[in-house]
DNA sequence: TAAACCAGTTTCAATATTTGAAACTTAGTT
DNA sequence: AACTAAGTTTCAAATATTGAAACTGGTTTA
């Protein structure tokens, strides 16, 4: 019963809620059922009883399965709850107008970067375009700044689920490459992303650390090859440090949960 | 039959879900079990899985659960797919730049008003990343414009699961206040929030209905009662109509999910 | 110091739920 | 009319869930 998955029958059901998720797209029931590892009605049922639960909706017309609204209820609450978001608010509001480029949150998320919050340069804050959005971490500022300063073993459990997708001709392409430019990473105490994961698109990035040295988060100032260049980013740095800085210490005593804990259960 | 909650195992766990989010903090075992409708055990159980499954996540210092980070990666899925968000991106941007102030895009959950996109416009953010927040239908602008354009006997439903609690000295008290109150709306198209929920904060609502008159959602622009008032409001009737009218055209051949239908299921 | 207390955790036989091969129903082809 | 594919239902067998009771470990009370 080598099955990953466990949990009984809830895990189960996530485990289609997930599947519907990835997709992108409202989906057919065949679609997940070729794709699935369940047999047909048992598979059939789990999407009768997420649709019930309004996990899933259903459209009639297209007979197609998308993630459900309560979903959005939910993570309103562990977004409040849950992540850095709430008390860096202000601080990356102070940042964004600082620097006047779009500034990114994001936090690990088994071995993605999960952004949770964004302030685009200049105009109104176009919220949650970004915020539970995932991105690679072996290839974006954010990422590999998290990734420099988690402790070696479960860096390296990490790094070992990385795909290595080469999506440009920056791209770092194995797992040898990411352990060096951790490395420097570590040295600096920042990041760049050097056009590793968009063409044209470079960033700065600064990791969100406690006290003792946990990684919380990470913070970012992204633009283009067009308006700037490295040395351009570079000269936020100080803010960026600051601005951390000041995360951190709100962090301070609001005790988190560990995202990145070495023991998955005690049990 | 009776039970409201069905849906088996699944069902239960995520009822555990929504009330470790209804507490809008961390919350203890105790705490839930006081509350809940489940014996220790079984409640220990969910709990168990549910972290298992990062649905909720566990602070061990504080012993405490809240909801967890693997909701904020669904709810993005279901954001942009099963909601108007996506659609309506561009036009709530030309909105929010055309009158200046704070834009609300909202669609209705069960009998609530479900926030699913805000801009805010030229101040200093006030209250942060609606997105996800759920407010009362009663009360609010787009609310009352919901229900006003939903069938009559859904709204009726509705309209009966409200609490009418009184927030300030204008807010309906009564069914029969918002009935009325429903008609004027009927009549004009539109509709407003005469401070019924918050003090000095007042707005004007537009329904976004399909071409068939189905309610899909609604907009709102806010102010304050120190900027503005409701004739000044009502000078934005004529862009807000323009607006609803070119998501109502984006959304005609997007086939939505019906989310207020009138059967809950053909089972 | 012992005794009572409380929050959280584990056990295990009784019980209810889930399982999935197979059969059935539509609806759309050929 | 026969064939096909997608979706739905059935039902006995297999399994997971249930919860009273008992246990742990920590804290307060007598």
């Amino acid at each position: 019963m080598g099955r990953v998955t466990g949990d009984g029958t809830v895990g189960q059901a996530l485990e289609v809620l997930d599947q519907v998720a990835a997709f992108g797209r409202p989906v057919r029931f065949s679609e997940l059922l070729a794709e699935s590892a369940f047999p047909k009605p048992t598979l059939y049922r789990f999407v009768q009883t997420l649709t019930n639960q309004q996990m899933l909706v259903f459209d009639p017309e297209r007979q197609t399965y998308s993630p459900g609204v309560r979903l959005v209820r939910l993570a309103h609450a562990a977004w409040e709850q849950s992540t850095l978001a709430p008390i860096a608010r202000t601080h990356i509001d102070a940042l964004s107008k600082a620097v006047g480029e779009t500034v990114h949150l994001a936090q690990l998320d088994n071995a993605q970067v999960l952004y949770i919050d964004k302030r685009n340069a200049g105009q109104p804050v176009e919220m949650y375009s970004q915020a539970g959005k995932i991105g690679p971490a072996y290839c974006t500022g954010v990422g590999k700044v998290m990734l420099a300063f988690l402790d070696a073993d479960i860096a390296e459990t990490v790094i070992e689920q990385q795909s290595f997708h080469i999506f440009t001709p920056q791209t770092l392409a194995s797992a040898d490459a990411l352990r060096a430019e951790l490395g420097d990473i570590r040295q600096n105490g920042y990041g760049f992303d050097r056009e590793e994961h968009e063409p044209g698109i470079i960033c700065v990035a600064m990791p969100i650390l406690t006290e003792k040295g946990r990684v919380l988060g990470a913070l970012s100032v992204t633009s283009t090859t067009g308006r700037t260049n490295l040395a351009g980013l570079e000269a936020y740095v100080p803010v960026l440090r600051k601005t951390a800085a000041s995360i951190t210490r709100d962090a301070q005593n609001w005790s988190f949960p560990d995202h990145n804990a070495k023991e998955t259960t005690g049990n």
